[in-house]
DNA sequence: CAAAAACTTGACTACTTGGTCAAAATGCAG
DNA sequence: CTGCATTTTGACCAAGTAGTCAAGTTTTTG
């Protein structure tokens, strides 16, 4: 019984070997490269497959579809990248959770530039392949957040303003960094790559939003 | 002579007939719908045509390429976009002129979301249409009211802030409503389509970022 | 109104690209 | 080492798409 285990089971964990563990990550890590720099209809099968070093045919061997490829990607890094949000404690300083979450999320859109720029362009023409995460999965948890920011307010920890344009503003601004990172370096030119440009990029937006939120007696 | 003015000159001004003027537009506006939904790559001449309501060949005898279209867009909405930033005034007083800044700018992604959204396209995509456009005009024209802000703040008018983030803070906060329409419906669901909607997001805006930067004594 | 110019289109071509397939190569358990 | 399962690939196909072209239709002009 033993071996019979190696065959398809029903709900089996899929039992996975060591060149598929490699070849697949080869061929996620090659994907998040080309589908964040060309979108997916720009994306061709040749293109990944040449990137990950393995034939087209081959590639099509561990991912069928191509869409299954961009869902696999979209769906892995996801929940990784809302991780921040969820980490924003009720308990906690206002102006401390929030001066945390902007810190992590300029962190992600300058270490994870790729990841952002697959969401936006996903969300930009229309979420077809995540419409049903945005509702069932983000919503919530935004709404969650949302419901603890309004109570800071409520107890006069922050000044009146709502949390939801809060939370878009956070996200606008940190991952502009990332998205639009072409018109930043046309603008600023040399300085983007200098060191210390991710610490005075985060001081800035801290300043201001959090310049914004601070209660007024 | 009069006649060999219709044949075309060197540098003569190309005169269009009134049929070309129709049909340009006609294709435009429905190049700039489709493009901004489906990006560059994903939209094809027949979509362009269809909505345009003619037939392929007829839209290629006014732009021959596909690229054409696109770049002819892109220019024709560039300027005009960037408008509301050549309009700051130095003179002016400091928090009212980004207060006027901003409140364009949400208008404008309200009443022209494809344009923001062909333009985050592209720039997403790394600009390989109008990286040209970006460090030619664009540029220049920041570097300009990045000077002006400086001084406001040098003059004490304003909290130090570094200029060029606080502008690319506008610039995310307000497209981000055109760019992430779906994101923000998915989040603040019928909400959005309600009158007032708009006043509510500028108010939430103007009040973060003008609070932000307002001068503490 | 007649000729010229401008406009329109059905049919077609060349090329790209997602995906198939059968056969070969490799890995691995006994 | 042997035989079975897994992995790899060259050759191929069908669909989709940018762009052409020659032949028609409409508009303009003298």
């Amino acid at each position: 019984m033993a071996r019979a285990e190696s065959k398809k089971l029903k709900d089996a964990p899929e039992k996975t070997t060591r060149i598929q563990e490699i070849n697949r990550r080869l061929i996620l890590d090659a994907a998040l490269d080309v589908f964040s720099t060309y979108g997916f209809r720009g994306t061709t099968i040749d293109q990944i497959a040449e990137r990950a070093g393995m034939s087209k045919p081959n590639l099509l061997y561990y991912f069928p579809r191509k869409q299954n490829i961009y869902v696999t990607l979209l769906e892995e890094t996801l929940t990784e990248w809302l991780a921040p949000l969820a980490e924003i404690d009720a308990e906690g300083d206002p102006i401390e959770q929030l001066r945390k979450y902007i810190t992590l999320k300029i962190n992600m859109s300058e270490t994870h530039p790729e990841a952002s720029r697959l969401f936006a362009n996903e969300i930009l023409h229309g979420a077809p392949a995540i419409s049903d995460f945005l509702t069932k999965y983000l919503k919530p948890l935004v709404d969650e957040k949302a419901g603890v920011i309004r109570r800071w307010v409520g107890e006069g920890k922050l000044a009146p303003v709502d949390p939801y344009h809060l939370i878009f503003m956070i996200w606008a601004t940190t991952q502009h960094y990332a998205d639009f990172d072409v018109q930043v370096r046309a603008i600023m030119g040399s300085q983007v790559g200098r060191p210390g440009f991710k610490e005075q990029t985060a001081q800035a937006v801290l300043s201001i939003i959090l310049g914004g939120i601070k209660p007024r007696n």
